[in-house]
RNA sequence: UCCCCUGUAGCUCAGUCGGUAGAGCGGGUGGCUGUUAACCACUAGGUCGGCAGUUCGAGUCUGUCCGGGGGAGCCA
């Protein structure tokens, strides 16, 4: 069906023309000589009215009952300016098509709907507002993703989403397996026997593409991970996913400074790109759902991001005074409401706190001559805390072995990742960026499952 | 997984002390009007999440199960 966007349409030079679109109808109003109808295809926020003049017998009785909410419509007309007060141009119709009825019992209606009754119906969900505005900021900083990466050289790896490895022991995984679940195989101790399984082997979903990744690193030089990933957790809350998306770039020979200062212009850059290409959709999440939202992005495009060590970040919370739920000690992770009041009391902008206490990080973490602290990084940002975590990975072999060893790993799982410090070691830096939560961030929903088209939690998963 | 809240019309919600079901929107009919969440009048629409219990009587109280939400933990 050849027809015009209507967001061409709306943002077009407003001089008369013939067009045709189609789309559906968000609402109508009827008067005594004319009908509006506000027609929406998804290019645009906005909507398109279409004005059918009832004298000039376009459509008839039968057919104007059948113009509902939510009705698919195909409308030619000419493109003029608009008489009333809201729009700059409208389309007063010259024939009207329905593509497709929408009875009475179509769920959404012109007012407003709560997030958890449209969560109930995600494939009818996107016709609305807030989630046509998220889909398209999710795919403009989806694009920018890749076109920050691919303008410094990274290649884009496609690590795999099934895994033998448990990666960084970051949680509970889910298992992929072709075994008959009422009667798996059993070996003579009564075990799973995982050889008759597809791989051969116990298989699970990814939780991470980084050490895979490194080997790319180890190799490549500069190179980036983006896609899907699982945590099998038990998490029920506004920030956590069973599936979601997440980047993971790594850069050989680059120590936790050029880490620090890449996630500072990977950020920058993608809150510059949406501000600057989705400033409509911007302009409603600011309005509709976080007040302040894109004065609050703008301060951090424009701030520098503060280098502050682990552990002055305690000292500061020590002497701050406040009264924390949880004490800030040094040994102890960040709590939430520390990474906050950090980022929004201490600092009052953009902060990477670094160097933590080894003992509360991952095993791959290149250890300090401290022999207490090791080269991470958590991106710490208002509003929201936490937005990157990262660190320089340990590239001494013997290090990296005896931590391994002394967390109780299983070295012949890791054999491969050893090897990358066995033969031609490098310093290797990287970092991890949760993808939905940084829509989430970007667009100031409130829930995280509001941002992906089809969210899978604990105990929920529909379509 | 823990704590708290919640489930009533297609949607958003009200429902008092336990006494037998209400509004707005959406739909239908009529009126009015280049309208902007249009407006006015009338009208149709209900297994009050499921099961069990207390009671003469349960939307309301109790138990339990299921769903949804918020907070915490785990984390991205």
């Amino acid at each position: 069906m050849n027809h015009t966007a209507i967001k061409s349409i709306l943002t077009g030079d407003g001089t008369e023309h013939s067009q045709t679109v189609c789309g559906w109808i968000r609402t109508k109003r009827e008067s005594k000589n004319v009908i509006f109808i506000e027609l929406n295809d998804g290019t645009s926020l906005n909507t398109l009215q279409i004005v059918i003049d009832k004298d000039a017998q376009i459509i008839s009785d039968e057919m104007n009952h059948r113009l509902l909410t939510g009705a698919s419509v195909k409308a030619v007309g000419l493109v003029k300016p608009c008489q009333g007060a809201s729009q700059s141009v409208e389309l007063q119709a010259q024939s009207i098509d329905i593509i497709g009825e929408a009875p009475t019992d179509y769920p959404l209606q012109k007012k407003r709907h709560t997030f958890e009754f449209l969560r109930e119906i995600p494939h009818l969900r996107i016709r609305t507002n807030t989630f046509g505005a998220v889909a398209r900021v999710r795919n403009t900083l989806a694009q920018s993703i890749h076109d920050f990466f691919q303008q410094r050289g990274f290649l884009w790896i496609h690590t795999p989403i099934i895994t033998g490895n448990d990666a960084e022991g970051a949680g509970s995984m889910f298992q992929v397996t072709t075994l008959n679940m009422d009667a798996p195989p059993r070996s003579g101790s009564g075990q799973i026997d995982y050889n008759q399984d597809f791989f051969g082997k116990k298989s699970l979903l990814t939780v991470s593409g980084q050490l895979q990744v490194e080997n790319f690193a180890c190799g490549m030089g500069h190179v980036y991970t983006f896609g899907p990933t699982f945590r099998a957790e038990n998490s029920n809350t506004a920030r956590h996913l069973s599936e979601y998306w997440m980047v993971e770039p790594e850069m050989a020979f680059c120590n936790l400074d050029g880490n620090r200062e890449l996630a500072e212009l990977f950020i920058k850059h993608l809150l510059s790109t949406v501000l600057n290409t989705c400033q409509e959709d911007m302009d409603f999440f600011d309005k509709w759902i976080s007040n302040g939202l894109i004065d609050s992005l703008q301060k951090v495009l424009s701030s520098p991001f503060v280098h502050l060590p682990y552990t002055d970040a305690i000292s500061e919370l020590e002497k701050s005074g406040e009264d924390f739920e949880y004490k800030p000690v040094w040994g102890s992770d960040l709590q939430a409401e520390h990474e906050r009041f950090l980022t929004e009391k201490v600092v009052k902008g953009p902060v990477a706190v670094t160097d933590y206490p080894k003992d509360i990080k991952a095993f791959y973490m290149k250890q300090n001559d401290d022999n207490k602290t090791v080269r991470a990084m958590d991106i710490l940002v208002p509003r929201l805390g936490e937005i990157i975590g990262g660190s320089q990975r340990e590239d001494n072999f013997d290090k990296l072995k005896a931590r391994m060893q002394e967390m109780n790993m299983d070295m012949d799982e890791y054999q491969w990742y050893l090897d990358l410090r066995r033969y031609g070691t490098i310093p290797h830096s990287g970092f991890g960026l949760g993808f939905d939560r940084l829509v989430q961030y970007v667009t100031g929903m409130q829930n995280i499952r509001d941002v992906i088209p089809f969210p899978r939690t604990p105990k929920s998963m529909i379509l």
